[in-house]
DNA sequence: ATAAACTCTCCCCCAACTGGAAAGTAAAGA
DNA sequence: TCTTTACTTTCCAGTTGGGGGAGAGTTTAT
């Protein structure tokens, strides 16, 4: 199968599919001759798993690990679920900034009348000195 | 001052101080002979307004505009009033991906069993055919 | 036969820095 | 004063995960 159609199968572009090959993660067999790519199933496979893990938000580095374990058939599945685990954490923790970050910033806008004058309580808090000397 | 003080005031890096120069965020006052910038209070508190915006997730451009409102003493609040709510509502989103992200996860980690076994539904799921096609 | 559609490699670009090399400058100690 | 150390400068490369586009070759359709 041509690369584009390979990348249609696993949802993703020509550029994306091309960039896994160069870095080593999914490497069809590609014709002498012609230089074209030939994804077989298996190749398509691969590249779906990748699309859905980096959809998860696993890194390149954490697809490839999870893409070892998930060709090694007789892997122990702890090894995935402390990968996902760990993975949740990640997010929690960013889910948590986030939320801290909403929350300053809609205090903030609360607070600004948000009309044609020019008093800002949004720039003040950004022009004092820093949140913790406060 | 030395780029190094006005780093560690402003609670930046000095790499970062200096990449504010390059890109014409805050452009110090450099001595021709010797090549060093100098800092002065008001570079000073300027680096401080972008590091608390960038903490703030605004984005370098962002900070340049948010500088300019606070620079101009008559501007109308509601201008950045209004980059922020924008900058809410991105939060927000990000929000709810990170949330149903992670609860997708939390389904897969809490089906697998995590132990010696090779079976494993976060790999399952990851290699069956795409989330549209079930 | 020729045009359209595809593919290849190669290089530069994005954000927002970070790291390091090589060279110049300043400050402190002996 | 000399030397060592600590700073500073510019410049180049790398990071993540690709995207855009040039120029050249290939395949397919008409």
């Amino acid at each position: 199968m041509n690369i584009s159609i390979a990348a249609a199968r696993a949802g993703l572009t020509v550029k994306t599919v091309r960039y896994y090959a160069n870095i080593g993660m999914v490497v069809p067999y590609q014709n002498p001759q012609t230089g074209y790519r030939d994804y077989r199933p298996e190749d398509i496979a691969k590249l779906q798993f990748i699309g859905k893990a980096r959809r998860f938000n696993f890194s390149i580095e954490e697809c490839r690990e999870l893409l070892s374990l998930y060709q090694d058939k007789n892997r122990p599945s702890k090894e995935v679920k402390e990968l996902t685990l760990e993975k949740i954490a990640e997010i929690e923790e960013k889910l948590s900034e986030l939320k801290a970050l909403r929350d300053q910033l809609q205090h903030l806008a609360t607070h600004c009348q948000g009309n044609d004058r020019p008093d800002c309580p949004i720039l003040d808090a950004l022009s004092d000195g820093l949140p913790s000397e406060k």
